[in-house]
DNA sequence: CATGAATGAGCGTTCATTCAT
DNA sequence: TATGAATGAACGCTCATTCAT
């Protein structure tokens, strides 16, 4: 009896990354993924019921790896300012490395393939306490924002500067760092 | 000889931009949006050689639209700071009542009619050059950043500031508006 | 504009049918039954919404013809005896005409296809109400059965009759045809 | 070496017949059978070679069983009357407890599965004698029909006489049999 | 013998586009 | 210009069957 290939999965999962990367998530068709993975069409169906429940799948499952990240504590910083620059850098260098996940949630919130379910889910993940944001804001150093807004405002601006980087405009050098983070620290400090 | 139509023409655009708001470009279905116009399926070709040129067509038209109003200048303001919010707040009223064509370029560019011409044209729209900015970073005011910084933490930024008030994190009243202004200020101020 | 074809529309019911009658239904497949009818596979949805529509649309025109002549009456004859006969004649010669049509209802009523709708529509045309029996009964030449066995055994013994005709074991004469009425005589009358 | 599991071919006998009740013909998957039968689809073939194999055994090991109970002699009647009532019950009891056997076997019939192979051998077994409907014959109580059309009419009334019961207009106490024998009776004697 | 993974062939259906008027 | 019918190319998916253990 053969057995279910675990890494077979992973490399749906992968190729669907790059599809969706390249070509949108319009671009998705099952027979194409199936060819850059190197099986048969229906071979798919084995590991995912259908193409919404593959496309859904991988959603929830970046959005667990994203959330997860992003609530993780850093340890070992002393001052404020030192754990919020740290985690800052934190999640740049997450989104950098993950340019194809933030890709893909992205184009899949605006997607048919982002229902019910997944909204509900999205709005659980999106309740997001941070303590140190709370810290920020009760030392007096932040500016009076809630959790949420702070969040967007940080996470835009990192996928500008992402953007930004990957045009040519920023290099990933200290200096250049510095100037981003300059921008991000103006924008929620007091 | 009827001449073409221009209402016809701009009702096709209409309802473009409606069905890639609700359903994602990827809903744009020739039948259905010749149904939503009222007219015949063929008769969109009369318009539009192909569902890409009429795709294409549409995404420049509107990034001709933004450019135009984005670099015009305003008249009438005295101070830089002055001059510099009434900047973001003409950006912020525009993107907030051009909703659908903001979102149908971010779709456009990620989806595979986003082609090597519509590549060029964006770019050289890009290179933006403002005016203000420099008087900005030439009086001291503004951080030392290229203008194509200074619109990506801009647009960046408005962009994370509609999404807010979509999910009602943040109200259209003065003191959020105030509020909002001062994380843009604060980003970009020296 | 190329006007709808009628011809087309009868020429898919006949196919239908004959595929039904030489395959079973489950042999309908829609790329048979258009090369069959000649067109492309994509013009059978111009004129059925989907393959269960199709199968039902035929399935309840069908039931319609049916019972519009089952339920004709016949003038011109004076027994009842004789009015009698014409009835049962009428009904052997109609199915015989429409040997293909019978087939159909009988295989659509144990597919997947006779759906709900499908149910409900074959009861009521199944509440028969015969004028003739009820002369029958009361005058006392009929056995005392309601109206539906009546039906059942009349076409139950028409459907055999078929059957043995087919297959060789009856002809078609008229001293075969008095034994046929024999049998459906002797087993109704009082 | 484990033999071939015999409790197992009869299961699968069992849940195709359930099936072919349930969803028709159409409805016999491979998979899902091998579900509720609770073994592997592989594993259906080691017991059958292919679908239609297992088709056609079902429907050849049915018609044989049917054929030998329905040419079983009845002992310890007396009079012709009482024999060919009894053989007349005995039929209708043996196709009401093998409703689902008799349903395979009509769907049978009209599917792809019932092959050249199939139709001759039916042929042979049509090919029916019985010293009973001889007798009745030779004792002129019987009409002059050969030994199918006798069997027509029989096997006709009986399952619409199973409709009957099924649909609600017919009981199955004492009284309701007497009609329905009544019926058959008049329709085949002299 | 028994199995679950794997697959090729084919199915029903969609849809951008063209045809014929 | 305007149209609805017609279509070929593809799509998502199913399923009888085989593979590999």
């Amino acid at each position: 009896m053969k057995l279910k290939d675990n890494n077979k999965e992973i490399a749906i999962i992968e190729q669907t990354l790059n599809i969706v990367y390249e070509t949108g998530i319009a671009g998705v068709k099952m027979s194409k993924l199936a060819k850059q993975v190197g099986i048969s069409p229906s071979t798919l169906y084995v590991y995912f019921e259908t193409k919404e429940n593959l496309i859904v799948s991988i959603g929830l499952k970046i959005l667990k790896d994203i959330t997860e990240r992003l609530e993780s504590a850093l340890s070992g910083e002393s001052s404020f300012e030192q754990k919020f620059r740290a985690k800052w850098l934190n999640m740049l260098q997450f989104m950098l490395n993950h340019e194809k996940e933030i890709n893909f949630i992205d184009q899949w919130k605006q997607s048919p393939y982002f229902n019910q379910e997944s909204a509900t889910i999205w709005k659980d993940k999106g309740r997001l306490k941070s303590e140190l944001y709370q810290e920020g804001r009760d030392l007096g150093i932040l500016k009076d924002l809630n959790d949420n807004i702070i969040h967007a405002v940080m996470s835009g601006l990192i996928k500008q500067i992402i953007g930004l980087i990957k045009d040519g405009h920023l290099q990933m050098d200290q200096p250049s760092m510095d100037i981003a983070y300059s921008i991000v620290w103006g924008a929620l400090k007091k």
